[in-house]
DNA sequence: GGATAAAATGCAATCGTTTGCAAATTTTTT
DNA sequence: AAAAAATTTGCAAACGATTGCATTTTATCC
């Protein structure tokens, strides 16, 4: 079928008795070229499968039509690999990068060398960079943004940064999962998380501004710090009850897998939820609604999230203005919080 | 610092007073070039932070060290995007990718054109492909493999295919998760899945199998075809009930999301788990565990998969002979069929 | 010290597209 | 019908790295 020697430009363009340019062109509808020109090239093109060859494009035109995508990873804590939402996103990436033209680019902090604006963007591998998370330090990230990539950062948007982020409301997220506990009732709320997060530190704030309003104090600890996955929590919840006893009747986490871990411990010890304690998780993850009982949370709405992040980033590769922005978060009520 | 112009590989050269033939290897540390000569320029570049330019290289080399992975969607049911198994190995692929010097590049069947040879290879965007899921059509693959590029899928290694398939031992998990109901007295078994794809019917000859050596033949009803989603699971469970009674003692499901979607609605219907009906997964997500009762599953390796699959495509990249293979599963039982 | 071998470096063509500008063609105008 | 304008097309120079081959430099040998 196809014939047997790779098929450029060139030769597509001699078979249309055309020079190359003429082909160049009419592959690219410029209206440079007469009509028929054209659709006579593209069938041509069409029928014998002939495609650009992407590298001597991206040389030609200084563009590689490619997005970087970083997972920022923790340490070593399996977090990202693991976590349904920070993969979600990604996939929410690819929809709103694919649907303006871009291809995506994965990698994650673990692999790509340290100096990420030249390994993706003066290497040309990539037009732009979108980073997922701020991680405990964003050393790597104000590298990158110093020489002047164009980058977006998907973390808490009230940091403040020489590069745009985008992030949910993590301060009425927090506000609103903890006033929920505390109008049910609660009176010692556990907040589950990393602080060293800026993320993490808007979600506190939140959470200490509805004690205020509820006129309480939350006492420091019920300030948990812990690693960001189920298994940290599930130990955490275990060993707290078992020195201390249920002192607490509320839990607020940082995400939902931090809270299965958490449920998954108060089950085992036969704790009632929502009627001894209450618990709500972020994210809302897929699996929020099919746990038993359903979980209580904070849904960001990740469509939009990629959305604004490319929006934001094609911004920056178009010279415009470029601001930080907030994903509305929303309160989930299940059955978690929830009795009967 | 860095200076306002594009570093090229000639003005590093130039900067070095050698050519750019010689800087080029320098920079690969070809031992055609005097040690000393190697490391003066390697350190030169590093001072100047300076990269190979991706796209000069990959035209003139004709490689471009990236693989595209594609996830092959099924229809519209949202699978994918939120299926963590799949995701999983996207990330599983992306660390064994890298650690072969390769680079991932992210798409999927709803995006990329329906010819991939051409969009991906031939247009020199990626030296090879990786397809997570046969779907339940392999037109796209059969006619990507037939133009011979590099492709490896991920799906059931049965069939048969002028690719390498790399997949788990379907129906050896089929058998396993089915005659472990059996073995604890289940008597009517349900099958729930989708049969169109040739995993889950590899599977469905195991469990059929499991029965015959138990001396029994399931009940045709007992096969039960919905879609692979924890909603489409959920409500099938719930109808069923519905309308036949409780007329089943145990469930094989084809995926842990199923799993839970079938767990919650008996949960919701009070059944005893496992007391009433037991219950096995597929995938041993990391939230299977964390189940209330945690999840008996079927456990594929799946960073074993990932450089299965990168192997064989590697194999294919420098014309060495490859196969199809299997990666081993493990019935990892929990709480959802064990009794205390 | 001169011839020969070995080691190190440089020359220049090449990969396949894109695009400013010039050239050729067609259309319009007078 | 010739000149001017508008429309189409083609020429040729980039983009930046790699590599076979030729050339220069250094080491070895008699």
């Amino acid at each position: 079928m196809a014939s047997d020697t790779k098929l450029t430009l060139a030769k597509l363009a001699e078979l249309a008795g055309v020079s190359t340019s003429t082909a160049s062109r009419a592959l690219k509808d410029n209206p440079l070229i007469k009509k028929e020109t054209r659709l006579k090239i593209q069938a041509l093109a069409k029928s014998h499968n002939f495609s650009i060859n992407a590298a001597a494009s991206r040389l030609r035109t200084q563009k590689t039509h490619v997005i970087a995508v970083i997972l920022n990873l923790i340490d070593n804590t399996e977090q990202s690999t693991t976590d349904p939402f920070l993969l979600k996103l990604v996939g929410e990436l690819n929809q709103a990068l694919n649907a303006k033209g871009y291809e995506l680019l994965l990698s994650n902090s673990f692999m790509a060398s340290d100096d990420w604006a030249n390994y993706f963007i003066h290497s040309q591998r990539a037009d732009g960079i979108l980073v997922i998370g701020q991680g405990k330090s964003t050393a790597k990230i104000d590298l990158a943004a110093k020489s002047g990539v164009p980058i977006v950062v998907w973390g808490d948007a009230k940091t403040q940064a020489p590069y745009p982020i985008v992030g949910g409301n993590n301060f009425q997220g927090g506000y609103q999962g903890t006033s929920h506990l505390l109008s049910r009732g609660a009176k010692r709320v556990l907040f589950l998380g990393d602080s060293e997060h800026a993320e993490m530190q808007e979600r506190h704030k939140g959470y200490t501004q509805a004690h205020a309003e509820a006129g309480l104090t939350p006492d420091p600890s019920c300030t948990c710090a812990i690693d960001i996955t189920s298994k940290a929590a599930y130990q955490y919840i275990n060993e707290r009850i078992k020195s201390n006893g249920l002192d607490f009747d509320g839990i607020v986490c940082v995400s939902d897998m931090v809270a299965l871990g958490a449920l998954k411990a108060l089950k085992e010890r036969y704790v009632g939820i929502p009627s001894d304690v209450g618990i709500v998780g972020y994210d809302d993850i897929s699996l929020a609604e099919l746990m038993h009982p359903s979980l209580t949370t904070i849904r960001q709405n990740t469509q939009q999230a990629a959305e604004l992040m490319v929006a934001q980033l094609i911004n920056q590769l178009e010279n415009k203005p470029t601001e930080s922005q907030v994903v509305e978060t929303s309160l989930i009520v299940r059955r978690s919080t929830k009795h009967d």
